[in-house]
RNA sequence: GGCCCGGUAGUUCAGUUGGUUAGAAUGCCAGCCUGUCACGCUGGAGGUCGACGGUUCGAGCCCGUUCCGGGUCGCCA
């Protein structure tokens, strides 16, 4: 005997008389009367309503808890009260035999399943295989499915082939911590795991397979964010040959906007070209590098008329002004906001107000007074603005011009139109720095990128004709509602010019091969030119699922420790597996 | 690692100036209820106030230490 013939979501009006078998989880029982009430089934298509009439059928069902799985059989019957809130709201199931396949062992759970997200987090993450069961907490999984089987189909339609890289491999020297895992067959050797599989998709490249993409497990040892799940994560990772940024733009500016309408809780998103901004222009502009396109609120440049003022935070630093016009915040909103500002950006903002006269009024406006017709008219103030100013390095005031931008347009009305997704691309990085530790010449970000222009660019600053802080990098992120969804870069497939970029910061042709020795060798038999990308998987779902934690759209997430606190990981193990992989643990260690 | 917020019933929370027996909602248990759908009504059980130490005649409340959770910054090419 089967255990269903339909499941709990499909019974409709037009089943009433067939004789059927649901299964479920019993999610409820309304007793109504003396052996009489009604069991809520549920499923993961749906619930569907049993109706107990007999002192047998209450019998079976009286005794059992709440969550318990059932196989329901009886007959379909028009209700004689419908409930038209409910897909199933017009039937209800007449049963003749009902089977308790698994008992819930517990009266009380660690919370209600339909109140699941109001509950303690720990407890959600302890308990996931209860917290899932929330059709809320599913349907967000569900949507990851979805989304990841679009990704895979759009991306096979442009010709891109899935391909598995390794898991276990070689710690590599880019950004992050890595995940090591100690070699059994080789004492003292360690495999890592994959930052992402950065190097292995150029290796394939250079092979000649000309399209790959993978939804590829991505491990990093570092700590978590309310956006960034600790340990791992999973990225639309792809790679093209004979490609340029704009191929690499095209590509994704076809694939993602309809998935973004189709899935996202807002259905609007960007039509291709996506805007274009440059990593300095964004910064100028936004404060920012993933600027959110969404708030029409702009950073504007206050430096020289402010810092003339007596007032002593402002005196020869960089101000940054961001005006609101028809900004109705009160007092203690302002306060408020500010203190959020500082917290995140690091550095105080200061602000005053523009009154019916045009006059400046509140925050640090007694110490603007001669700089009053000045501002108005470089900064545009009407009556009604609201000036929020930062001030410090060029840097420091530029991220909190750029924080309170973003706290503004979210706070004050008519500036920010959040239904919709905004993408844009921030473009022309920096290919180098001067690090804050060493106060020399460093990588901005990776050492794989081709520094826009080639070798001459580089030999050029080498000859000091160019300063080696202007070289940009073909190296681009991918931003959306200020969430950075992607970076990627064409890619430096020239060995001479990989010397010469690690040449400009003080390393060479040994430090290239002992870095990267497969790419610098399969390099030299010929590669070609090749572009890529890798937006976030779990950001993106996050982003069209409308939630702020990343958790919500992982099935299984860790806590803000990496913890895994229902499987107990990482937990100790026995010496005798550590004498296998010959690891003497020294100091303390955690039980 | 720094800073901020939190930890009180199975769960979500309230708890006044430090003062009698620590409350509510929900869940659970029992009884009633024949058309409920967050069913309703009546009653009941349920607490090491995260832990340790201190101040005090007296601590859920004040002080110190510590553990745990969340947010944020550092970090994340």
């Amino acid at each position: 005997m089967a255990y269903r013939t339909h499941t709990c979501g499909e019974l409709r009006a037009a089943d009433a008389g067939k004789t059927v078998t649901i299964a479920g989880w019993m999610e409820n029982l309304r007793e109504v009367g003396s052996n009489f009430g009604f069991l809520v089934l549920r499923d993961f298509y749906g619930t569907t309503q049993v109706v107990i009439e007999s002192a047998e059928m209450m019998g079976v069902v009286k005794p059992t808890n709440k969550e318990s799985t059932l196989s329901v059989t009886g007959t379909v019957r028009i209700r004689e009260s419908k409930n038209p809130r409910q897909a199933t709201g017009e039937i209800e199931v007449v049963p003749t035999d009902i089977q308790v396949l698994g008992r819930c062992r517990h009266n009380e759970l660690p919370f209600e399943i339909n109140r699941s997200r109001e509950a303690d987090e720990s407890a959600r993450l302890k308990y996931r295989y209860l917290d899932l069961r929330n059709p809320e907490v599913k349907n967000n999984i569900l949507l990851r499915c979805q989304v990841v089987a679009a990704l895979r189909q759009a991306m096979t339609e442009e010709g891109f082939l899935e391909i598995t890289t390794p898991i276990l491999t070689a710690s590599s020297p880019e950004g992050a911590r890595d995940y090591l895992v100690p070699s059994r067959k080789h004492p003292g050797k360690f495999y890592a795991l994959p930052q992402a599989p950065q190097q292995f998709k150029q290796l394939l490249m250079t092979a000649g397979f000309d399209r790959y993409f993978q939804i590829a497990p991505c491990f990093r040892d570092e700590d978590a964010r309310g956006d960034r799940s600790p340990g791992e994560f999973y990225q639309l990772d792809m790679e093209m040959a004979f490609a340029t940024q704009d191929d690499v733009f095209a590509v994704l500016e076809r694939v993602l906007p309809p998935i973004f309408a189709k899935y996202g809780k807002y259905s609007i998103a960007s039509a291709a070209p996506f805007k274009r901004i440059s990593f300095r222009d964004a910064m100028e502009t936004y404060g920012t590098d993933k600027p959110d396109l969404r708030i029409d609120l702009v950073v504007q440049d206050a430096t020289e008329l402010c810092s003339a003022t007596s007032f002593t935070p402002f005196q020869g630093k960089s101000v940054k002004a961001v005006v609101v016009s028809g900004c109705k915040l009160a007092r203690k909103a302002i306060d408020k906001l500010c203190a959020e500002v500082e917290v995140q950006s690091g550095s105080k903002p200061y602000w005053c107000k523009v009154d019916d006269k045009g006059e400046l009024t509140g925050g640090v406006s007694k110490f603007l007074k001669e700089q009053k017709d000045a501002l108005t008219e470089a900064l545009g103030l009407t009556p009604g603005c609201f000036i929020g100013f930062a001030a410090g390095t060029l840097g420091e005031a530029q991220k909190c011009a750029g924080v309170l931008r973003s706290k503004l347009g979210a706070a004050c009305e008519g500036h920010m139109d959040a239904e919709r997704y905004e993408f844009c691309w921030i473009v022309d990085f920096p290919m180098y720095e001067i690090g804050e530790e060493s106060g020399e010449l460093e990588f901005c970000h990776n050492p794989f990128s081709m520094p826009s222009g080639g070798l001459e660019t580089l030999l050029r600053a080498e000859r000091g004709e160019i300063d080696p802080l202007s070289i940009t990098a073909d190296q681009y992120d991918l931003v959306c509602n200020g969430v950075e969804l992607s970076s990627g870069a064409v890619r430096n497939h020239d060995p001479e010019i990989m010397v010469k970029a690690f040449e400009m910061v003080r390393l060479g042709e040994a430090d290239v091969k002992a870095k990267f020795p497969a790419l610098y060798n399969a390099f030299s038999y010929g590669a070609p030119p090749h572009a890529g990308i890798a937006p976030g998987v779990d950001r993106m779902v996050m982003l069209l699922a409308g939630e702020d934690s990343i958790r919500e759209i992982i099935p299984f997430p860790m806590n803000k420790n990496a913890q895994d606190v229902m499987m107990s990981a990482p937990s100790p193990v026995e010496p005798r597996q550590l004498e296998e992989v010959h690891i003497a643990i020294v100091g303390e260690a955690e039980e």
